[in-house]
DNA sequence: TTGAAAGCGCTAACAT
DNA sequence: ATGTTAGCGCTTTCAA
């Protein structure tokens, strides 16, 4: 591996000469310039970035820490905030966290040590323990807070407007004549599941619909999980006429219950999620669904922690993201495959 | 951000001192190293991994290379990776390349400014130019060849068994009887179209079906180019009675053009595919497909990658891993949603 | 067992 | 415009 020392002695110019070339900040003759950037093409050489983040006390290295990249909610956020920074030159480190704090810990203690200029923070936990949190934001690296907020630290923080997306929902099939609706709600100690049920409270008060807590499932976030909290929905006396789930795989325990008893989405029973997975389009019905700006959350996370290492005393940004609810066909409307006797002709 | 001096300093002991309590490789009196360790949770001390990485000469990190992480089929890929990197203290940093020669180039190049110890690749072609992998192979980085081969370079490899996951799939449909089985076939300037498609072809050779090219689909991997060469494989006299297609989203494709033909799968047209992505389970019919060890190319990719840096002169490994067939409604059995009339009363 | 010091490859301040 | 050199924070000889 080639250093700049070398380059200097075949191209019979100091180390000096060679920096000012690559770095292109001090003018430099255009003989000798060409000496070294043909030795440079020569020996393929490649400016060890180790040697310059020691030097300049900067590694243009971003640290990520998400949940779990295999959650499909997550791969348009990385996705986002990778575009971001390396549209300013950076590069971003992820890791995966599984929500589990003794993780969480760890992962930010390798990322000062590798001396990262800022981390992008989904946090496992917005209650809990956060003394990790505040020693890495003591030790002067930025943060920004994405998805999630950290109670009792005033960090930058880009989320998405949960209660508003989980209200415009439910109000959705509250125009559509619904007045029975269920939800299964996500647990309540993670700060999502608490704001989209806030949002189907909120969507029923405007409406004047009496709250009925039998129609209130806390159920998991996963499909074996809120399989049976479905069912025990459907099986109410009345059952509700049309249910929101919390998130995407919900929805897909959901239709599973739905399947088993025989009933049939939207004739029996409109469904509506947050979420829009990417499946949402394929399946038939097609799934009406709240979708979330992942990648814009990542992408203007990254933009914002960039800003903030570049202007550490700029006053504390929170951004709001704005959701967007697609409405397809389980929740209203035509759902060939439910219903093949009203096939048209073909 | 303390240092090692200023640790140093304040427990009254060399730089040295310091450096051989925490690497725990030289021998130190519990005495010093009791207020060496004291200083060190006092200050919150991290030691500078870039000053280390200098020094050392190896960075522990990782490069990896793919097409892009919101296509479904990477991040188990990078998950395993990421636990195998993980495991051998390693960090993986991930780029995509979105499969462009121009953004390969450029990455790689990146990656060996950052002297990453290593890289996992997926690269963006199989035939086409690749001098700036070999440049970077030249230059003394170890290379592990993910999913992928390079033809004209011979590097570690660990990819899937396409030819007999595909042929499998195909197998099955003819055991289930039938005879004229059509395919959309993938681009074959890629490895995995080729591959696919001769599985295809080894399969009904075997069972001594002729082949016939008008039921072969030459399309695109995603949704929308591969609808339409679906809808003609149906619209053929006679039609195939089962379709294989070689990735997921063709399969959603070739479901959109089903339903809107008003047929029925799997009671008029079986259908089966390579891939299984996350939503094969959730749909109806839920989807007969070839698994691919997605999370265990990535971890072995990583634990080989890791071993041939430790051990540069072994010899080149080659891994094949393989697919598992997971047969469900889409081609043979109950498939309620299609079949309402069918159901048991409930 | 501990300390002193060289040096990893680079940038930038300073000298020429 | 170009060369010389200190020093970023660490590890590791070598001496004591």
């Amino acid at each position: 591996m080639a250093t700049i020392k070398e380059v200097a002695r075949r191209a019979r110019v100091s180390v000096g000469t060679v920096s000012n070339v690559l770095g292109g900040r001090v003018p430099v003759s255009s003989r000798l310039r060409e000496r070294v950037l043909g030795v440079v093409r020569e020996l393929d050489y490649h400016p060890n970035h180790v040697a310059r983040s020691l030097k300049m006390r900067q590694t243009k290295m971003l640290g990520m820490v998400i949940s779990d990249i295999t959650n499909p909610f997550f791969p348009q956020l990385v996705r986002g905030a990778e575009d971001a920074a390396w549209k300013h030159h950076y590069m971003l480190i992820t890791f995966n966290s599984d929500d589990q704090l003794e993780r969480e810990k760890l992962v930010l203690s390798a990322l000062r040590g590798r001396r990262v200029d800022g981390i992008l923070l989904v946090a496992a936990t917005t209650e809990g323990d956060h003394t990790h949190i505040r020693a890495a934001v003591d030790s002067g690296i930025p943060i920004v807070c994405l998805d999630r907020t950290v109670r009792g630290l005033t960090l930058d923080t880009v989320i998405v407007d949960n209660v508003t997306g989980a209200r415009e929902c439910v109000e959705h099939l509250i125009s559509l004549g619904h007045r029975r609706i269920g939800i299964l709600a996500g647990p309540l100690d993670l700060q999502v599941g608490r704001e989209r049920l806030q949002g189907y409270k909120e969507a029923l008060q405007k409406a004047g619909i009496p709250l009925d807590e039998s129609l209130i499932a806390y159920s998991g976030f996963r499909v074996e999980t809120s399989y049976p909290f479905a069912k025990k929905l459907l099986e109410l006396d009345p059952p509700p006429s049309a249910i929101f789930t919390s998130n995407g795989m919900m929805a897909l325990g959901l239709f599973r219950a739905v399947h088993e008893a025989g009933l049939r989405c939207p004739e029996y029973l409109a469904i509506a999620t947050f979420d829009d997975p990417p499946f949402s389009e394929a399946i038939r019905p097609q799934l009406t669904a709240v979708a979330q700006p992942s990648y814009q959350l990542g992408f203007q996370g990254a933009e914002l922690l960039i800003r903030r290492i570049q202007e550490p005393s700029h006053k504390r940004t929170r951004l709001l993201l704005k959701t967007e609810l697609k409405v397809r066909e389980s929740s209203v409307g035509f759902a060939p495959l439910a219903a093949p006797e009203t096939w048209p002709a073909s």
